[in-house]
DNA sequence: AAATATTTTTAGACTTGCCTAAATTAATCT
DNA sequence: AGATTAATTTAGGCAAGTCTAAAAATATTT
């Protein structure tokens, strides 16, 4: 059975995998998990012996079976703890996740499948990420960035891609949350900033940096 | 902050001083934490200087005020999670001990306030134990064991003495919960054990040890 | 290809929690 | 009160997880 520690690492390590395509070096971990690399390096050699991954000295780490089984896991364990805290105890979206960092690390089977049908087994969690089934399968959608959409288009949230709670927030202000319609009114070409209509009520400008970090569904037409 | 283990210690000395009205002994606390003496006359001499007891040597320890308020809060989290487990997700009675022992040492103060009024501020929880306020005020109840009472009167099931995993279950055979009515039917003065109607329907002859294990609440009759 | 910069690893040390074995103190018995 | 027993503490050690500083390996630059 694997140590919080142990589980964190596991979870930093399939999460830079992930964008990177391949190995996670010693520095990408230090980096993800705030520890310095040496601890890093310590643990790797430690771990690596539980067969979750494999190390080879200079040249990075990569999951095993077993370990991306375990990172899947424990992302299924976040999602559905965040979407329990949002939207059976009413938290906010820029709230649950430090709770929900310390809630995955609980261990029993039984909790999470009784928790997953208790909510439905819902696919995704309040930000919009996909929640893998018990299986470790995601559910995949098309999406793109707002920033992408051209005046005139609409368009559905379906997620947001960073998860910085100040962000958050000021998505909040401006009534955009997961499933609000957004309209391009107009594309303002000098800083790359777009006015939107929210939900056919108030407009906004939002900037390049916020459109691109609003994943959007387009609306089809009939 | 209190680590998982510290808050370990405060919940054992509070559990321990409780039954014995004074201090608990390192052996005592040893014994309930299931660790060796020399490990807690360490832990104690550390964890004093937090100002959660007092620590003396060879005189044993006591809970400060700020430690008992740490105690109470833990068992209100404790009970908290055991009622949402059984109620919300579906757990017997008797698996839930060990998943709310880890959920107890989750740390988030608005997590447990959002939860007592989600699950609508029980007072009691599964196993009938009542369940501290946020001030750490319970709720006193008049109960009796079972075996005080006297062929004729009838009863219903307030709580559980022991926790223990194959008595709760036991008791499910029986089709015994909190809130069962009970009417004694008969004493056996051989064994100490008594008949007992239960819930109106089935009778079955209950030991003196499962008496004493059982709190009622006398029925006033009209 | 050599020099420099960056990344990674090693070495040595610290804290938390735990252990066993031995020594000490307190409690109980005769 | 002295001897025995029980409880507690000390001493020394271990594993997990962290750190800083220094050494080694790899990458990058010129």
């Amino acid at each position: 059975m694997a140590t919080s520690t142990e589980e964190d690492y596991i979870k930093a390590i399939f999460k830079i995998t992930e964008r990177n395509q391949g190995t996670a070096s010693t520095n990408s971990v230090a980096e993800h998990l705030s520890t310095s690399a040496a601890s890093v390096t310590d643990m790797l050699k430690r771990l690596s012996e539980k067969e979750f991954f494999h190390y080879e000295k200079y040249k990075g780490v990569y999951l095993t079976t077993k370990g991306r089984a375990l990172a899947t896991q424990l992302i299924r364990k976040h999602r559905l703890w965040e979407y329990f805290l949002v939207n059976k105890l009413g938290f906010s979206w820029d709230e649950v996740h430090d709770i929900a960092e310390q809630l995955e690390h609980v261990k029993s089977d039984k909790l999470i499948e009784k928790l997953d049908s208790y909510l439905g087994s819902p696919k995704y969690d309040p930000h919009g990420d996909p929640i893998p089934n018990a299986e470790g399968k995601f559910t995949i959608r098309t999406q793109v960035s707002l920033f992408n959409l051209s005046v005139g288009e609409e368009a559905i949230v379906v997620g947001v891609k960073e998860h910085d709670k100040p962000f958050l927030q000021y998505l909040d202000t401006l009534k955009i949350n997961i499933g609000t319609t957004l309209k391009v009114i107009n594309h303002i070409d000098f800083d790359l900033s777009k006015e939107i209509l929210i939900d056919n009520d108030a407009t906004s400008v939002l900037s390049h940096k916020v459109c691109i970090n609003l994943y959007v569904k387009k609306r089809m037409f009939k």
